[in-house]
DNA sequence: ATAAATTCTACTTGACAGATAGGAATTAAG
DNA sequence: CTTAATTCCTATCTGTCAAGTAGAATTTAT
């Protein structure tokens, strides 16, 4: 019931772009400084996000990465669902239920709606926007 | 993201108990068979609910388990929190929050934080009595 | 005595998290 | 046009853990 380093990196190395983006590209190598994380894994990990349109990518020397679209634009559930996978607490829940011969007998079911619920009502409405509004209220004196 | 088999399980075991459980004690060969759970495997995970109090055994030919407790006085969040260990999603949030370095910097944090509470909020307010009312609701037809 | 049950401990298997590694392709700057 | 900085791609490694299997010891009702 852990939330993967992937995903809680993802969420870091989008935040570290909207905060400090101006118009020129960020290379990863020092977002990975910043956050003290492997470059080389944050490589994997950003890969996804291009992939997904979730960044736009400038190669070559004085490359880097910028988002593609406004910090408001970017929910924490929408982060954590591409770099996780489904979010639901067991897998005969959520939009994609695997089948379970079990599934019309099975009272715990309703347990595993609720909590996806509950989870889902969370991470789908906060977005970065917010992220970077709750780091620049707390830091004048701290970096990320 | 997932909770476990172990947990599941737990659950199920404990309900199938508040179901089944008239005075006498009911073997967990029977358990197993009804819930289509290997045997060998909840033995396992009932000797954790047992040492925990959770249910009361009974030695020898003619033995079984019995809960020890009503049905109101079990929470589906107790019952994870043994079987699963905490259900924080991260380690640094919660009553034993592991020491991060850069925990005061962090805004991540926040979102976990949020995340767990409303984790707790739906768990912890869902009692064993809750899923056989919920069962009794649902299956004249069914058994669990 | 026997059979039915719990109890205890060790082992197995596969999958996955969390990286690390190396080199190919691209491009700005000199 | 060469160099250095960067992204891109794919393979590999290591340890841990979920999920179960296995076998034998202990207890007790009949």
């Amino acid at each position: 019931m852990k939330i993967s380093t992937k995903g809680r990196y993802a969420v870091r190395l989008l935040l570290d772009l909207a905060l400090y983006n101006t118009k020129d590209p960020i290379a990863l190598k020092d977002i990975a400084k910043r956050q003290g994380i492997s470059e080389k894994y944050l490589e994997q990990i950003i890969a996804i996000l291009n992939k997904a349109g979730y960044v736009r990518s400038i190669r070559g020397a004085q490359g880097g990465y910028v988002l593609a679209k406004n910090p408001e634009d970017y929910t924490v559930g929408g982060i954590l669902r591409l770099t996780e996978g489904d979010l639901t607490p067991v897998s005969c829940v959520g939009q994609n239920p695997s089948d379970c011969e079990r599934r019309n007998q099975c009272v715990t079911v309703r347990i595993w709606e609720k909590l996806y619920d509950a989870i889902s009502g969370v991470i789908d409405n906060i977005t970065l926007a917010d992220l970077v509004e709750w780091h620049n209220e707390t830091s004048d004196q701290y970096v990320i």
